[in-house]
RNA sequence: CGGGGCGUAGCUCAGCCUGGUAGAGCGCACGGUUCGGGACCGUGAGGCCGGAGGUUCAAGUCCUCUCGCCCCGACCA
């Protein structure tokens, strides 16, 4: 491809509205330009990558026995309703309606619709297991978009579903496409990790996250680095946390406490520990308020309070709802003496403690020497810890470690939360009709782009895996108008083409400092450049981006030396994967 | 949903407080000199100042409404 007739535009200044390092690059590098928010154009250079993307998984899903078709975006809101998600999926959901005033949805994922095909073409076990999957356009309406392609309103994604006679089937399947996950990411070059997850609003038992390590991760993730165990802090668990000493009084006991109405301040005034605290928090859950009890230092992990509750819709009550709930301002809730009709779910951080403090359900007063069996009623014990860096690894002896991940897959066990409801069922061989069991298995593909660039980039711009490059090699004519320089990069570029090289070839009238900050800007990884001075001495420069490094290679027989170097390449990243 | 900020040339921004003929840099076009790490000189094109309404002799500037974009927050008691 001659730049000078392709379709690529850089920019020198970054648009205001980029934060993250691989939206800005992006943008700079004319790989996408946004319409609206939260919605972007692919701009050729950025198609490119994103369709190198795409053939990885394709081979890597044919390879794991997938089969590829494509549904349609805008779906029926029957099928939701069906499902029950018209209800429950909520705002993110985007919702149109036909000229007949029929509801549509715009799909953000495609359970509903797959389950619809497979229940009419599918009846009998025989046919079974099958795994479909696509790679389409979604639209979800996001709170805040951000990020560029990381978090987007419409995004491109891989989902792949699969569905089966029973458990054993399902996990076969499960782990085949787990690993070709692995397979896809280590391809791509990325560091990655995959960490147990929640399994959120798309419901099911079972699930991973494929997780690419970066700061600008949006997902808070834990790993012990003496055993296997990752989780997404969402789901993460630990150890029973060690006992902290028991309060000084047991006998319990109201005490004033003007004005604290945080943990710290409570425990400073009453000069104990933020862990001889119990904290209050009422959530508004779907049959009301509930109060949820955790040990001071601690926090409720939001995520783990749903699943226990068994909905996803929770929220922090407000002011007004935690002093109807509990008849005391904010900041004074506690377990004792609550109304009987208030739900209270308590953390097992909680259950060692001894003499501790709570909110007196009054204002300006606490409850010290609290004791938990004489003094509180908890409806329910759960695990509801937030867990972070420096907890013990459930696993093993080893002490977590957390980080920051960018959410590139999502696998997961879907069992028959859709086939159940849409009625998506087989016939055994007994003639016995069962739902069937069903996983699915979503890809970033924007996501995972954006991904590898800010895990690939210096200061000069981005550094693109190989594997995701938009092309290979980057051949720089320095001198558009010197006859030589013109006559030997052309030969070259066509060697290079005619040798299947995918060459991008600058042949622009531009100067050369325009060219290199440009060639550093795309990032593509091998960068040739032909110029006056070295090609009297019938010499050509080659070099990495990544390293920088520049060597000299004769003209004649150039095309082998550069496809040396990309081999060379190639086999690194394949070599080092995962 | 709440709070804040910003919409002026293709891009990044100034001008608005204190109303009076629309600006800069980059980019773009043309001419010249340059040419292995974002050159220089000269000339030029390009904007109903997001939209609607209002105040005024006069609105980019003041007022009201509206649309769009961005950021923060959404209560850890």
């Amino acid at each position: 491809m001659r730049w000078s007739r392709y379709y690529l535009f850089t920019t020198r200044e970054v648009p205001r509205d980029a934060e993250v390092v691989s939206h800005q690059l992006m943008v700079r590098s004319g790989m996408v330009k946004k319409l609206a928010a939260g919605i972007y154009s692919y701009l050729p250079f950025g198609w490119r990558s994103l369709a190198k993307l795409m053939e990885i998984v394709r081979r890597e899903m044919a390879a794991a026995g997938a089969v590829e078709l494509s549904m349609p975006a805008v779906q029926p809101a029957e099928l939701w309703h069906e499902s029950g998600r018209w209800q429950d999926y909520g705002r993110e959901l985007l919702r149109l309606s036909d000229r007949h005033d029929r509801d549509f949805v715009f799909g953000p994922t495609h359970e509903e619709v797959i389950t619809d095909i497979v229940r009419h073409d599918v009846s009998s076990y025989r046919q079974l297991p099958i795994s479909l999957y696509q790679i389409q356009v979604k639209f979800r309406d996001e709170i805040r978009p951000r990020f560029g392609l990381m978090r987007g309103r419409e995004f491109l994604m891989k989902d792949a579903y699969s569905f089966h006679t029973d458990d054993a089937s399902l996990a076969v399947t499960y782990e085949e496409i787990r690993q070709a996950y692995c397979r896809i990411f280590e391809a791509c070059g990325l560091d990655y990790t995959m960490v147990e997850a929640d399994s959120g609003a798309i419901g099911g038992s079972h699930s991973h996250e494929f997780m690419v390590v970066a700061e600008t991760g949006e997902s808070a993730v834990v790993r012990c680095p003496e055993c296997d165990y990752a989780a997404n802090v969402e789901k993460a668990e630990t150890r029973a946390l060690p006992a902290p000493p028991a309060g000084p009084e047991s006998g319990l006991r109201k005490v004033p406490t003007p004005g604290a109405t945080s943990v710290e301040e409570v425990a400073a005034l009453l000069e104990v520990a933020t862990s001889q605290v119990v904290k209050t928090l009422v959530y508004m859950g779907p049959d009301g308020p509930v109060a949820t009890l955790v040990r001071g230092d601690r926090e409720v992990n939001e995520v783990k309070l749903a699943a226990s509750l068994g909905a996803p819709g929770i929220r922090l009550a407000e002011p007004a709802e935690v002093e109807e709930a509990t008849g005391a301002p904010l900041g004074f809730a506690g377990p004792v003496g609550l109304p009987d009709g208030l739900r209270v779910v308590a953390d097992e951080s909680v259950r060692p403690l001894a003499g501790f403090v709570v909110g007196a359900n009054e204002a300006d007063a606490h409850y010290v020497g609290v004791d938990l069996e004489r003094d509180v009623r908890v409806d329910d014990w759960a695990d509801l810890l937030l867990v972070g860096g420096g907890d013990a690894c459930p696993r093993c002896d080893g002490k977590l470690e957390e980080f920051r991940g960018i959410e590139v897959g999502h696998i997961f066990m879907l069992g028959d939360k859709y086939s159940k409801s849409m009625g998506c069922t087989y016939l055994d061989d007994q003639g016995e009709s069962h739902a069937m069991q069903m996983g699915c298995y979503g890809l970033g593909i924007g996501r995972t782009v954006a991904a590898a660039i800010e895990q690939g980039h210096d200061d000069g711009g981005i550094v693109w895996p190989l594997p995701l490059a938009p092309f290979e090699v980057l051949l720089l004519s320095l001198q558009t108008r010197n006859e030589e320089v013109v006559a030997a990069s052309n030969q070259l570029y066509d060697e290079l083409t005619r040798a299947g090289v995918e060459v991008l070839y600058d042949d622009r009238d531009e100067r050369p400092g325009v060219k290199f900050n440009d060639a550093d800007l795309i990032g593509v990884p091998l960068r040739i450049v032909v110029g006056a001075r070295s090609l009297k001495e019938g010499q050509i420069e080659l070099s990495l981006r990544r390293t920088k490094e520049k060597e000299m290679v004769a003209v004649d027989g150039a095309v082998e030396s550069i496809r040396e170097r990309l081999e060379a390449e190639r086999a690194r990243v394949t070599g080092s994967g995962g």
